[in-house]
DNA sequence: CGCGCCATCATTC
DNA sequence: CCTTGAATGATGGCGCG
């Protein structure tokens, strides 16, 4: 198991840095829950060889009619009227540290802290050091690695002296992040009758004689494109890829897949291992399997990623959906411990939403385990809230369902907002016609995940929501809709502290008031606790489940008799779960034949877990549910955190 | 069935 | 000092009207 991988790094020992970071990382926890989530990843990988297997010429025919009407239909949309440019610092972070202690300057370095590195200049990716890398690997690979510990505000600073070069190019320049900008140069070519590779130059010109620091372009027919341009000739220099379709044919069809935002780690895995897709040319080749094993939105990115196109379009600002703090700390159980940092938590979380002014109404929690694993509760209110008081209410009251558990990391997201200066609920919304505008200027998607447009043009005008959109699958036109995450410092200068702008919720106490406005899904979790209390008085329950436990066969030692779901020997742990819910499930028939009111029933998630919880650790419901039914394709991926960059 | 809601996962910097 | 923090979107299950 790798961690990162070393790409393009001459004079790097790559054999030697991936032996030094498997030593440095084996064995631990961290390294278990990596293995753990590979190995159901190689689960959905079989899973899908075997779909793949299971095809018939029919089935192949049918898809791959599909597929060319589609990619025709992408084709058809192409749009080369457009020259766009992405700008990427170099080695950022560490560029502007060194900047302000010249004496920094030849030497290895990064930015970031023992446990998590953010950037590293060059020097040091020589030794095989790289961002989202723990400082202490970084150490080990690099004894005289200097960590620069970082400092938002100075990045902040010079990215705004950037960004007034940017400006002068295209005012309505989208700022992705400090360190990253698309630019159209569409009109700034044409007003001066000069190439755009020349504008490219001149831009990196101004930016270092204003900045003192270097950036490396890539210009493009489309946004996708260019961000990839800009990693080609990195650091300080740039690749312009020419707007017909010839050339960008040439250049995608050699390209390797992994060089596309959106496609990560785990994509790239699934595509090379079933498909055998390397280049994104390959994306074309397999058509008609990428339209048999993905939904429409995803099979569609890959085409226009076969195509190379990707968005052309200056996206209005898209308003914030979500806000979130979180904490990583040393694993511990101590619940007054776990209740002080949530309670830090809502604090900071409730000042962020403060300074811009926001109430949400739906408040999720997450929770790292020692072990690693990642889980999430959320409840949604009726009213919104945003002082700390109201959050830590809530916030207590969903942790409390949870423990005990040893965590290493709490953290709060508040989302659904009310946004007390545009009235309820993102009022930026987009109309219909303006999706359909979007529509006809074409372009897929730059990005894979975007189908959020799709979904609001269903909507109401108001409706719009943050944190979740529902499915469509089956949306007349794959589409856009973009996320320009500009940074917390761009323009939120309303320095409006009001503190009871709806007075009913303004000064309540966390205690008696707070928990008086309880509403629906504080109600499930009182549910939650209303069958716990069954439960626990019912004691001979665990027994019981213990020897059903046995009961259950799994066919050739690998089906399920009761459901037909695969799952082979060596998976124990899921098997166990497996068994529990088919379990859990028994018994919540069995409650509700005996009269049990349609209440339980309604919080069967509530009785599954409690369930399981006297009978083990407690374990993810979800991923039961999930196995139910004839579902046994998708077992569920973990996340990985760890990164494959190169920037 | 469509929608709201929840949980998990993937991705990015 | 032993694997970050913030944000977004996709996907999919479940319950409800």
């Amino acid at each position: 198991m790798e961690f990162f991988f070393i790409i393009g790094m001459d004079g790097v020992d790559k054999e030697k840095v991936q032996r030094i970071v498997y030593e440095m990382s084996k064995g631990s926890k961290y390294f278990e829950n990596e293995q753990r989530k590979e190995a159901l990843v190689k689960q959905k990988i079989e899973n899908m060889c075997a779909k793949v297997k299971k095809l018939t010429e029919e089935d192949i025919s049918h898809f791959q009619m599909i597929a060319v009407k589609r990619i025709l239909e992408l084709e058809a949309s192409r749009d080369l009227s457009k020259i766009w440019m992405h700008i990427d610092m170099d080695a950022f972070y560490a560029a502007v540290e060194t900047l302000e202690n010249p004496s920094l300057r030849g030497k290895p370095m990064a930015v970031g802290s023992l446990s998590m590195i953010s950037t590293a200049n060059y020097e040091a990716r020589k030794f095989g050091v790289r961002a989202a890398m723990p400082g202490f690997i970084a150490r080990k690979l690099c004894p005289d690695l200097i960590i620069v510990p970082t400092n938002f505000e100075k990045y902040a600073f010079y990215s705004d002296l950037t960004r007034k070069v940017f400006r002068r190019y295209d005012s309505d320049f989208i700022a992705t992040s400090l360190d990253e900008a698309y630019i159209n140069i569409t009109e700034v070519c044409v007003k001066k009758g000069v190439g755009s590779d020349e504008v490219a130059a001149e831009l990196r010109k101004a930016v270092f004689e204003e900045t003192g620091l270097t950036c490396s372009a890539g210009v493009a027919a489309n946004h996708l494109l260019a961000k990839v341009c800009s990693d080609v000739n990195k650091p300080n220099g740039q690749f312009v890829l020419p707007n017909n379709e010839k050339a960008i044919m040439t250049f995608v069809s050699s390209l390797p897949i992994r060089k596309i935002g959106g496609i990560g780690k785990v994509t790239e895995h699934i595509l090379r291992d079933v498909l055998q897709i390397n280049t994104c040319e390959e994306m074309l080749q397999k058509s008609a399997l990428l339209c048999a094993l993905f939904s429409r939105c995803s099979s569609d990115f890959f085409f226009s990623v076969g195509l190379g196109l990707g968005r052309t379009d200056t996206p209005e600002q898209n308003s914030r959906k979500s806000i979130s703090s979180e904490r990583t700390f040393r694993a511990t159980e101590d619940e007054s411990f776990l209740f002080q940092k949530l309670g830090d938590i809502a604090e900071t979380l409730s000042n962020d939403m403060q300074k811009e002014n926001l109430s949400g109404r739906t408040l999720t929690l997450k929770l790292k385990t020692a072990s690693f694993e990642v889980r999430t509760r959320a409840i949604s209110l009726q009213n919104f809230i945003h002082s700390k008081e109201d959050i830590l209410t809530y916030a207590s009251c969903i942790l409390k369902e949870e423990l005990p558990l040893s965590l290493r990391l709490i953290g709060l997201r508040m989302s659904q907002f009310h946004d007390d200066n545009n009235g309820p609920v993102n009022s930026t919304q987009k109309t219909i016609t303006d999706f359909l505008g979007l529509c006809e200027g074409a372009s897929p998607s730059a990005a894979w995940p975007k189908r959020q447009d799709c979904t609001s043009f269903g909507d109401k005008l108001e409706k719009h929501d943050g944190f979740h959109f529902s499915d469509k699958p089956n949306m007349p036109d794959l589409n856009v809709g973009y996320s320009s995450i500009d940074d917390k410092t761009a323009a939120n200068d309303d320095d409006n502290h009001f503190f009871s702008y709806e007075s009913h919720h303004s000064d309540c106490s966390r205690t008696a008031e707070g928990i008086n406005r309880l509403n629906d899904s504080s109600l499930q979790l009182m549910l939650f606790k209303t069958v716990e209390g069954n439960q626990s008085a019912n004691s001979n329950e665990p027994q019981y489940m213990a020897s059903q436990k046995q009961g259950l066969i799994w066919v050739d030692d690998y089906i399920c008799s009761d459901c037909g779901i695969e799952l082979p020997p060596s998976y124990i742990e899921e098997r166990q779960e497996h068994s529990d819910y088919h379990l859990a499930l028994m018994l919540q028939e069995e409650e509700s034949t005996n009269n049990r009111v349609h209440q339980a029933q309604s919080s069967v998630d509530g009785a599954i877990r409690v369930e399981l919880g006297t009978s083990q650790g407690r374990e993810d419901t979800r991923k039961r549910r999930k196995t139910s039914k004839k579902e046994a394709k998708h077992i569920p991926i973990e996340s990985f955190f760890s990164k494959c960059k190169q920037s």
